[in-house]
DNA sequence: ATGAAAGCGCTAACAT
DNA sequence: ATGTTAGCGCTTTCAT
């Protein structure tokens, strides 16, 4: 069942069904509606394929994300498919798994029009690379941008957001505060890390480099690991900062473990407000992105681009929110 | 950049090239090797819905899940993508979020041949309709089959597990033993709670239907006001099973607020092993599922239905291994 | 071993 | 308003 049957039976020709199933006004109202009876009738789905090679468009796009097993990225997928959902484009959704070789064949589907554009999540790729891609192909990141790469991107103000928490803790009297980073995803991490020494510096407290932990993959054993180190120091820290909510919770099993109230003798505060969050005993202070609106607006800049490659980069910053729960007392 | 391109600059026919590009085995040594310098040279890469419209194939597959909030499936996902990959097929991920709607939308795929096939982690269709379409087009379920739909399918004993979670609960001295479950997923949910009662028989321990609770949705919310009316029952269980471990959060935590120690006063387990289980305090027993190897298994299944269509449906049945940890004490 | 050519299903330029 | 037709890039049959 294809287009030449659909027009033998309504006896037209395949332009005019074409023309119905592209919804061109210029077709008769009573033609258009035979063929469309007679697509309906047959329960004709027209060939993507066809279409695809004839317009090598193929009203898919790509969403590069670094792992699945991390839930912070669902309610950006929902957001996404939600919008490109009405735009008629579907989304295919792949993982990197933060290797360099996966991320560069994936890519090569926009090369080959396999789909119209790309959300990337975090790229291996030099910033130089990235510019390129976003010059020649509908390509935006999200979150994790490449730092000084010339493409649009979706993310939140992760320095004030450091920042803030930061300031919260000093002003409940906090002296000794620890900040639980990586050095991976870089764009978040300087953000952060700039939010933190700004925070700590507007306040008059000595920096303290043995407070920042620069080292973990966001593993929760890392979470726990780390915060045993900074508990063993000469003078340990009274409260946590961390860049995600992994970390706040290994931390905080470790900080049970050796017999310390958390949010009263240390104040613990995740990052992503992740479900658990609010289920954790105790339950766990955390700054919020705004998921599913990352998801819409990354696909919002991506048609830009969609219908118009030289549309000029957008770099757009959506607000946080820091959220109080148990951990941090008060 | 195309076939012919390539074509041209080798001054061979297009044919040679796909022969090539195929590694058909009637050509020439010496072509061979010029085609495949021209090609690297190039970096071309064959236009894959030029082929597609061809061979009227897709190297793609679908894998539709119910949503991606679910961290269990991820790891399923990742065994999928390993074999696929070995076998030169792309993983298309999509989420129905239990809409039918969705789910017809998404099975279009397989009709119009953008996906060669389909493995499935939750329909919401009929057996009958599953039996047709698996009949038509290469399709497996996995975890949650559809109940008597003829199709292969991927699964752990779920009543085995139950059964022996609750026997160990009961071996350990339980007398009133809950199980916090659902009634959606009705392949897991069926067999559990038969795994649950025929326990509960075997020991001559009398059912008790306010003990077996079937309206949750697998929220945490749901497992903490589910534990909350179990506790308040004039005869409270000593033991909760439960059928996720969203669930037994939701419990251990509401557990938690009323004073309760767990893992001494009352016994929990979950189910699904997810990562956070090792690190909430307490850490949470669980009934863990092979995810990797489901996800493995269900793509050697569904390409047995690729390779022929006729290939007779296989039931297969993976191990689980309960794990014990502090939510059951001992 | 290689080439010529048909045709997969569709769209769009051009003709009427 | 509708039809005719070329051609997107590829594979594959049939010749040679």
């Amino acid at each position: 069942m294809n287009i030449k049957d659909i027009a033998g039976l309504c006896g037209v020709s395949v332009a005019t069904v074409s023309r119905v199933i592209n919804r061109d006004p210029k077709v008769a109202e009573k033609t258009r509606n035979k063929v469309l009876k007679v697509i309906e009738d047959n329960n004709f789905i027209p060939n993507v394929t066809g279409r695809n090679l004839r317009t090598s468009r193929s009203n898919k796009i790509l969403v590069m994300l670094p792992t699945f097993s991390n839930q912070f990225y669902s309610a950006i997928v929902e957001g996404i498919e939600a919008q490109a959902d009405k735009a008629g484009y579907q989304v295919v959704v792949v993982m990197t798994m933060l290797e360099e070789m996966l991320e560069r064949k994936y890519l090569d589907m926009l090369r080959t029009k396999q789909v119209d554009g790309c959300i990337n999540f975090f790229s291996m790729l030099s910033k130089e690379e990235i510019s390129e891609i976003s010059r020649e192909y509908p390509y935006v990141q999200g979150c994790e941008p490449t730092v000084n790469a010339q493409v649009s991107s979706v993310v939140i103000d992760n320095r004030l957001a450091l920042y803030s928490a930061c300031k919260a803790f000093i002003e409940s009297g906090h002296k000794r505060i620890a900040f639980l980073s990586g050095d991976y995803y870089k764009y978040s991490e300087q953000s952060r890390e700039r939010g933190y020494k700004e925070a700590l510096e507007e306040s008059g407290i000595q920096f303290d480099e043995q407070l920042l932990v620069k080292s973990t993959m966001y593993k929760f054993k890392d979470g726990s690991k780390e915060c045993e180190e900074l508990m063993k120091l000469e003078n340990p820290p009274t409260a946590i900062l961390t860049a995600s909510d992994s970390l706040a919770i290994g931390a905080i099993n470790y900080l049970i473990s050796i017999g310390v109230k958390v949010g009263k003798d240390v104040d613990v505060i995740g990052f992503d407000n992740s479900s658990i969050t609010k289920y954790y005993v105790p339950s766990i202070s955390t700054i919020a992105q705004p998921r599913f609106e990352l998801g819409v607006t990354s696909w919002d800049l991506l048609y830009e681009k969609i219908e118009n490659i030289k549309a000029p980069n957008k770099k757009i910053i959506l607000p946080f929110e820091i959220i109080h729960r148990d951990s941090t007392g008060n």
